[in-house]
DNA sequence: CGGGTGCTTGAGTTTGCTCAACGGGCGTGG
DNA sequence: CCACGCCCGTTGAGCAAACTCAAGCACCCG
């Protein structure tokens, strides 16, 4: 990439906040490895996570940031990224990069709409439901109805609940039901077998 | 404005559908007057109105359309739109066309962030409060906290109740409430006026 | 005046939350 | 090596918030 000679690799811990790190907010970075979530918080502490940004996405928010979402890996993470100067010297003498951000805004854009009609409408069941297709189409974009797909949950119960709008309970309620019924095997608690993609479809609500 | 030559003035009565209509849907069009709602909807007939678009906002995907979104007015409506081609070609020959593109598609992403807030961690009562502030801002974004402001609600019982994620009931419930701590007035049930925008700020979470 | 639509109010039910106890995995220290 | 504590997740019991269903009211229009 043409980036490359001003960009810097960094590893992030699991856990670890972006924003602070005054060079990755007002710049942008790239994720190489790992799992960020976007969270917005309420005063009394409420916490609600409004993206996920998974490798190879793009990270952070050109012009005008005071975006009031703060950043934080969800995984450990591995990231290069490239002062906000840079960036925009890059946007002057190349529209095509322009393009590039517009489409992942759009982008960006669809996946919150998405997740607004699941916080909005569906019920504690189907947004697990709706949670785990999420996290197995990234592992697998090309995963098919009937194929057997086994994966490590990239957050923790807290995590999918400040994810779906519930509880730590709730979530594990609706697992352990998703496991009775036999769509899904959990193994250690991070690790999910969906024997049955299809049918955990008809539990998503759509 | 550049596009006046190939722009053509519309007006839709409320209710009226903006999908189907390939000239707006494919192409842009600017909101003139009148408040657009964007809609997604499950299977079972579940809906979440997912974006609120006031004048003078864009309207439209360009690049890729698919969005699965579906426009319609909410109160009556009167737009300049301009095809697709029409748009793409501008966009070739000036950049800045997309810097604004992708500044509207960031301005859009934060509110849908902040509203994910509102779905998934806001009581009822925080949503209607929120809901009301929201709208009073669109009437006059320099409201002071201390000012009265009165204004029609451009929505519907149920409209809200699909914007906020709850049900008419709880919608009507929670606006007696505010009512009847005197927060709010409440006039041919459209008509809002807002006693106190600061003590009504306490109600919505934040 | 009758019917229709949209809103409000009430009663009962359901869903998910709160609070609390318990359990397994893992790291630390004896 | 085992004992202990800690963190995370699970499970249970009771409760509260929002939903469902149903009735009633105001306004509009024919």
């Amino acid at each position: 990439m043409a980036l490359a000679k001003t960009s810097t690799k960094k590893r992030l811990e699991i856990g670890a906040e972006l924003v602070g790190d005054a060079e990755i907010i007002d710049g942008y970075a790239n994720i190489l490895f790992g799992v960020v979530k976007l969270i917005k918080g309420l005063p009394d502490g409420r916490e609600q996570i409004v993206g996920l940004q998974f490798a190879p996405d793009f990270l952070g928010r050109p012009f005008q940031t005071e975006s009031a979402v703060s950043a934080q890996a969800a995984t450990n993470v591995v990231l290069c990224s490239f002062p906000k100067r840079t960036l925009e010297a890059l946007i002057k003498q190349s529209p095509q990069l322009e393009h590039s951000l517009l489409k992942q805004a759009l982008r960006e854009l669809d996946e919150a709409r998405d997740w607004m009609l699941t916080l909005g409408r569906k019920n504690a069941l189907e947004r697990v439901a709706s949670y785990l297709l999420l996290i197995a189409n990234y592992i697998d974009p090309a995963l098919r109805p009937q194929e057997v797909i086994a994966f490590d949950l990239p957050m923790s119960r807290l995590e999918i609940a400040d994810f779906l709008g519930l509880t730590i309970e709730t979530v594990s309620r609706q697992l352990t039901k998703l496991r009775v019924d036999g769509v899904i095997q959990v193994r250690q608690s991070r690790h999910i077998v969906v024997n049955n993609p299809a049918r955990l479809k008809t539990f998503s609500g759509g």
